[in-house]
DNA sequence: TATTATACCTAGTAATACTAGGTATGTCAA
DNA sequence: TTGACATACCTAGTATTACTAGGTATAATA
């Protein structure tokens, strides 16, 4: 990552939801996505992206197809009904967690 | 915490060097100023802040005295220069994290 | 032909915060 | 007075999370 990799723990999850809640797509395109959407600041490992995937179809919040393309083996991943109401709670969990922050900073300013 | 634990990773260092830098004081109460900055989003355990400042002031980035105060002992930590340099790069850092979190979350409700 | 990009995967490690205890004193109500 | 609660410190072990560092295999490209 291009920050520091301990506040990446915790919104992994949610990053990927919301990618592929905006656009289906497959680990290896998703990776490039988050980097593209975040303008280069997350630049996700495959070591960590496959592994949450996984997690979260075992949870019913992604479901996968598999494609053959020009004879690549690739598995495409979408947001289920769940996954959405996930995201929802998790994106408002964020919310009041980076506000906290923000204003716990702000007193330190003062 | 009020929020997914998950969230705290990585930046408890940052409100800790925060609050110290606001207000020198001591663990527990250290705790409580946490909690009311944050709007009790923010209630860090015991087991998780001492470690913390053990680590910091190992590393120079506070410093302790000892008070005794109606029978007690309690270890005021306050921010060393490096501290404040510390704390200064950790804030950049959690704007950029915390601003390239909020851009893929607008991209996810488009 | 060798390297790079694509595309998937996992085992082991490191970092972080939490749980669940422990010690000890002061205060206050039953 | 005694038992509960708040104060104030501490640590060992556990769980979670993401990363490192590999592995497999095919296609494109230099």
């Amino acid at each position: 990552m291009a920050v520091d990799k301990g506040y990446m723990s915790g919104s992994s999850q949610l990053l990927v939801l919301s990618v592929l809640k905006e656009k289906p797509c497959y680990g290896y395109e998703l990776i490039k996505t988050l980097k593209n959407q975040s303008n280069n600041v997350f630049d996700m490992q495959e070591g960590t992206l496959y592994p949450i995937l996984h997690k979260l179809e075992n949870e019913g919040l992604v479901c996968s197809s598999k494609q053959e393309v020009a004879g690549r083996t690739r598995k495409v991943y979408s947001v289920t009904d769940k996954g959405l109401k996930v995201l929802e709670k998790e994106k408002e969990e964020w919310k009041e967690f980076s506000s906290a922050v923000n204003q716990v900073l702000a007193f330190g300013s003062m």
